[in-house]
DNA sequence: CCGGACGCCTGTCGGC
DNA sequence: TGCCGACAGGCGTCCG
């Protein structure tokens, strides 16, 4: 579910409730995550205060005096800041609770998600290690892409979704970068021009300032840290409006499988 | 190395 | 109304 948008508004959500603040245990109801939670990780955590929180790509990390919380939501989990005597809900798996009685609560229905103590620093771990840059960094641009995707035959949608590419860009906002850039999302990613994934960069860092600015994307179940929805989705151009017009030009916006996702474009507007 | 398929989970929705 | 398959915002792993 949650793309670099929705994390991000998570984290801008949190902070202010979490940085500066002494964690005072962490409650596991449930360790079966993508990785199940480590049977150490509580022990690991109780007594240190949260010195910053982060984001890298999709996951969450909380800068402790010793190590780094690490944090992903995978496809179905959010967060909330509640007072931890609140009742837990059938897939409220974890809290992090704090020595103000406040707790910071993980609920993750599907379970894709993933909790790790890991030591300093974070960026060495190995699900962190090789990942690609951060498409609202600096190491991100046309030049990049072009560079990274010569001699390519996979779909340039498939090619923005990889995280060892860049970060970040899920199906929603591939879907949507991929409109406004006027690409084709089935096009082979070594075949674009330069000059067109100068466009793709752009659209990119664009949608995804856009989505954060609108709190992300609200298709079901993701909230924000107060429980209210992200309002991106009536931005939405292409995603999830098949036969619906296209908003450049008004044709219908086709729906097609790549690479077993759910992909959206106007065959009209993207070549 | 690359690209495509699969599996991990639960919930929801549409069709019959 | 009930059941059943398809599908859902991610991503590591495996295989050819």
């Amino acid at each position: 579910m949650p793309e670099l948008p929705e994390v991000e508004t998570s984290l801008r959500g949190i902070a202010p409730h979490l940085v500066g603040r002494r964690i005072a245990r962490l409650e596991v109801r449930d360790h079966r995550l993508r990785w199940p939670i480590p049977a150490d990780t509580a022990e690991r955590l109780a007594g240190q205060t949260i010195a910053a929180l982060r984001r890298r790509g999709k996951y969450l990390l909380f800068d402790l005096e010793q190590g780094v919380l690490l944090l992903h939501l995978g496809m179905s989990g959010s967060l909330r800041v509640l007072p931890a005597t609140t009742m837990p809900g059938p897939h409220d798996h974890v809290d992090l609770c704090l020595e103000d009685e406040q707790c910071l609560r993980f609920r993750d229905p599907r379970r894709f998600g993933m909790l790790q103590w890991t030591p300093s620093p974070a960026e060495a771990h190995p699900l962190l290690r090789d990942l690609g840059p951060e498409p609202l960094g600096p190491a991100f641009s046309g030049d990049y892409l072009h560079q990274r995707s010569r001699g390519r035959r996979a779909p340039i949608k498939t090619f923005i979704m990889d995280s060892h590419v860049v970060v970040g860009v899920g199906n929603i906002y591939a879907n949507e970068s991929l409109h406004l850039a006027r690409i084709h999302p089935n096009r082979a990613a070594g075949r674009i021009s330069r000059e067109r994934l100068d466009r793709l960069a752009g659209a990119i860092r664009s949608v995804l300032a856009d989505a954060i600015a609108q709190g992300g994307t609200s298709l079901r179940d993701f909230v924000q840290e107060d429980g209210k929805p992200g309002y991106f989705a009536q931005s939405l151009r292409v995603y999830g409006r098949t036969e619906q017009p296209c908003p450049s030009c008004g044709g219908p916006i086709r729906q097609c499988r790549i690479g077993q996702r759910s992909s959206f474009y106007c065959a009209v507007c993207q070549h």
